[in-house]
RNA sequence: CCGCCCUUAGCUCAGACUGGUAGAGCAGUCGACUGUAGAUCGACUUGUCCCCCGUUCAAAUCGGGGAGGGCGGACCA
């Protein structure tokens, strides 16, 4: 594969680049060129973290070391949405979480170095950037550029400041030259890219993947149990999720179904060679059968396939691709009970 | 350390002065209409009124205590 075909899979399924020309020099002139992303465990995962995951497929294919940074301080410092004692238990669930998504996207999770927060924010190094960080850091700086990512309220605490200087940090305490995440990301890496020469740091690359529309329409919502398939749904829950999803027929706008094929269903069927099948009354134009997503939007947008006959071949789709992560999680139900006791205990 | 304010449905809040055991909007659920969903109509549901004690025939409401949250003041060799 070379320099090129390598950049384009990178950045293949994703919402922007920064830049282009940064990720491309790094694939033409680093020996190993490392990328890292970086997820706080709070709430269960769900299938748009599935979605994000599946890229790190694109990733190793291409030739880049991954590191998937269980930022488990972050967790805890964004509003304290994990508390301070299970902070262990969720890091464990989410590490075989996404070693279960990036399995089932036809990656081998071993190729992927998993590293926790207090692994090395704790440490004397860190902590003193950190500090220089704060102190060269004006609170509204640091307010704009977590705006996206952290908790907002009325009466904000100081921990969801340090959550935006610490993700900075991150990138380079763990040497990524690029660094990945939803586009909700945005504003913390371009800080990291305006503060981190001033600490003596290389300014890093990014890739952005989208975040998807949930399936009530508008995005999907973490509070929204109808807005997004979680990864231990059964295949009926998936169905009754799909089929209540907000689908207009012939848009594409806002249209959680059509990207979850899009981001998630087709990339993953072309690892594993599947094609989606649509099974549709005579009287609608008989079963029909697509191994591509531009095909599918085509025939959608046109009018030639009705959301009705869409929704149980993307519920039957979408239920295929997360089995592996389910079984996997259903296989080890302690990881959630001690996870999340509260719902799972 | 002192003072003031806030706490009612999943969410935002009304009701408290003038005690009679609770409401609105949004959300949600269910029908109707669409070959899905949404939109639009129609219907429905939702509560330890922060906790404890007291006054009273009766307390979300009055009194006392407590918890949590917010704001301000004071202290500043």
């Amino acid at each position: 594969m070379d320099a090129a075909e390598r950049a384009t899979l990178v950045t293949r399924f994703t919402e922007e680049a920064v830049t282009e020309a940064e990720i491309a020099s790094i694939l033409a002139e680093r020996d190993d060129p490392h990328a890292y992303i970086g997820y706080a465990p709070t709430g269960e995962m769900h299938i748009g973290h599935f979605t994000t995951m599946r890229k790190l497929a694109d990733f190793i294919a291409a030739g880049v070391d991954v590191t998937v940074l269980v930022a488990d301080l972050h967790a805890h410092l964004d509003d304290e949405k994990s508390p301070f004692e299970l902070l262990d238990a969720r890091s464990t669930y989410y590490e075989e979480a996404i070693r279960g998504m990036i399995e089932a996207a036809g990656a081998d999770p071993t190729a992927v170095e998993f590293v926790r927060g207090t692994d090395y924010q704790l440490d004397e190094p860190y902590t003193l950037d950190l500090y220089r960080l704060i102190a060269d850091t004006t609170i509204s700086r640091a307010q704009r550029a977590g705006s996206e990512v952290v908790r907002q309220s009325e009466n904000p605490k100081l921990g969801g400041l340090v959550y935006t200087l610490m993700q900075c940090l991150d990138v380079a305490a763990l040497g990524a030259d690029i660094a990945y995440g939803g586009i909700d990301q945005r504003g913390i890496y371009m800080l990291a890219r305006e503060v981190l020469p001033g600490e003596g740091y290389d300014k890093p690359a990014c890739v952005f993947a989208p975040l998807l529309s949930g399936l009530s329409g508008g995005k999907m919502s973490a509070s929204d149990a109808g807005s997004k398939v979680n990864l231990t749904d059964s295949p009926d829950a998936v169905e009754e999720k799909i089929q209540g999803a907000y689908c207009p027929q012939g848009e594409t706008e806002d249209n959680g179904v059509l990207e979850y094929l899009e981001y998630l269903v087709f990339p993953v069927f072309e690892e594993r060679g599947e094609s989606l099948v649509v099974e549709r009354p005579e009287e609608y134009g008989g079963d029909s059968v697509y191994d591509d997503y531009e095909t599918l939007e085509a025939d959608y947008v046109s009018g030639e396939l009705h959301p009705a006959d869409l929704k149980p071949g993307a519920a039957a789709a979408i239920s295929e691709v997360i089995a592996p992560v389910r079984d996997r999680l259903r296989d080890n139900p302690d990881l959630l009970a001690e996870a999340y006791p509260e719902t799972h205990g």
